[in-house]
DNA sequence: GCGACAG
DNA sequence: ATCTTGTCGC
């Protein structure tokens, strides 16, 4: 897959919150998307002891949910965690991986957040602009935002607000277990997000894209 | 100053 | 994210 490059990612802390206000701005909130025939999972892992990133992306069939085809890449980190800053982390790695990818996917899925991030540029944005591909982020916890708890049922979910803003869902996946947090990426609404996330799902928390990319990338090779 | 804090 | 055993629940 191609894609041109957006900006450097050698820079430091600083800088790269300050790139992250610029690029807000051109993130689209609203569905730019077509028939959605393929879905990708990205997820990155990290070996033992601080090892190197290992970025897996998937491609899956959509709505039948077939494997089509996966990249792995490892690489070590250079940027380091920094909560608001994932991306600076994560993206050179998973970006290789979408390199190598032949099918250009229609929507991916990301673990971590869209816009329910402090300046809303969270890692499924950061991609989706990147890529210039309908993005959305999944996670597995809060980064900001506050919420009320969902209901117990799969499909309840409550408003994640960030003062007037509602910056994504807080949505139960499965049944009496912990929810999802999801989020626009870029070229998606959030309607639509929450959707795909429910028809992508199997009974697991995790909708099948993002639970295949993680069980891989954490596969010894 | 203190607590919160995606992966 | 990763370090770690058994254990409670569906």
């Amino acid at each position: 897959m191609l894609a041109s490059p957006l900006h450097s990612w050698a820079l430091t802390p600083r800088e790269a919150i300050r790139l992250q206000a610029e690029l807000a701005s051109r993130v689209a909130a609203t569905d730019r998307l077509g028939t959605i025939r393929t879905l990708a999972g990205v997820d990155v892992a990290y070996g033992r002891r601080g090892g190197p990133a290992q970025a897996v992306v998937v491609v899956l069939s959509f709505p039948d949910l077939v494997l089509l085809e996966q990249v792995r890449v490892t690489r070590p980190a250079t940027f380091p965690y920094v909560p608001g800053l994932l991306s600076f982390r994560e993206a050179p790695a998973v970006l290789e991986a979408f390199e190598r990818l032949r099918i250009r996917p229609d929507l991916i899925l990301v673990d971590g957040q869209g816009v329910a991030h402090p300046r809303r540029f969270g890692i499924a944005s950061h991609l989706g602009l990147w890529l210039d591909l309908p993005a959305i982020g999944v996670a597995k916890s809060r980064l900001c935002g506050t919420f009320a708890e969902p209901g117990p049922e799969r499909g309840d979910w409550t408003p994640l607000r960030d003062g007037e803003d509602v910056i994504g869902v807080v949505l139960r996946s499965r049944r009496n277990t912990r929810p999802l947090f999801i989020s626009i990426g870029h070229r998606v609404s959030l309607a639509t997000a929450v959707g795909v996330v429910l028809a992508s799902g199997r009974g697991t928390r995790l909708p099948e894209p993002t639970r295949m990319a993680d069980r891989l990338s954490k596969q010894a090779h």
